[in-house]
DNA sequence: CGACTAACGTAATCAACCC
DNA sequence: GGGTTGATTACGTTAGTCG
């Protein structure tokens, strides 16, 4: 998307979208564990400077690809393996919270980007909660049938938090501080997860290859063919 | 123009929390 | 214990970008 992307327009066309390094992070981490729990989107969400929210959508569309291709194909999606990791902890909504979104809802039913910025402040909630909270909202209450426009265009997606730097894929590719950041050795994830080690040499393994090599070969790695590592 | 992809929608479901 | 509601999932659609 043009808008995580740095205004001067200048990002290579094999970096359209994220940047590649960014990828080939999701990419590794979805081949250990296409079902990440928050503690995993936590650690990505540091590793790559992507936010948390746009970590778990592009999870959900990477899946969605995938089990298209699973389908195309005529092979079986593994699904989830291993035990779940721990969801999102419950985020409480206050009364007064719950009042002001309530009226919020009631003048627009769809709320654009900004609108939501606009009551993430108000309300203090992350503005990703905001849009679970008014999907719900209209799944459970609904009135008035229609759907606003998709607002797309306008959208400050690359720093929903105040507008913060732009995303240091740069310092990603640069500082190293990836491999370990990725797939944090210590997090207390749930007895007999994933392969976390392999998780982590993976993850790091990538970093380390892209590190010391172009774009060009970047590609190669990151292009061989997801379904068979499934299935070896 | 078609392919790709981020963003966003619904519907169904799981699960935590409150009464 | 049941109802409410936040979180997650699959799946579909839209719009922007690129070759």
């Amino acid at each position: 998307m043009a808008l995580l992307t740095p205004s001067d327009g200048t990002l290579p066309a094999e970096a359209r979208g994220w940047g590649w390094r960014q990828r080939l992070a999701l990419r590794a981490c979805f081949e250990w564990n296409p079902y990440p729990g928050i503690a995993t989107r936590e650690r990505l969400t540091q590793a790559i400077s992507i936010l948390e929210p746009r970590v778990q959508i592009w999870f959900q569309n990477e899946r969605s690809r995938q089990l298209r291709q699973h389908r195309r194909e005529s092979w079986p999606w593994p699904g989830r393996c291993g035990p779940q990791e721990g969801r999102q902890k419950r985020t409480t909504v206050t009364r007064s919270q719950t009042a002001l979104l309530l009226r919020a809802f009631e003048k627009d039913r769809f709320p654009g980007i900004a609108a939501r910025e606009e009551l993430a402040r108000e309300t203090g909630l992350p503005e990703y909660r905001i849009q679970i909270w008014f999907q719900n909202r209209r799944a459970r209450h609904p009135g008035q049938p229609g759907r606003a426009p998709v607002q797309v265009g306008g959208l400050c997606i690359a720093a929903p938090v105040g507008c913060h730097p732009a995303p240091s894929w740069v310092d990603f590719a640069h500082t190293g501080e990836c491999g370990t950041g990725l797939p944090a050795p210590h997090v207390p994830c749930a007895p007999g997860a994933l392969p976390q080690g392999a998780f982590v040499s993976q993850g790091a393994w990538a970093v380390t290859v892209l590190k010391n090599s172009q774009a060009s070969s970047a590609e190669g790695i990151s292009q061989p063919s997801p379904a068979s590592r499934y299935f070896p």
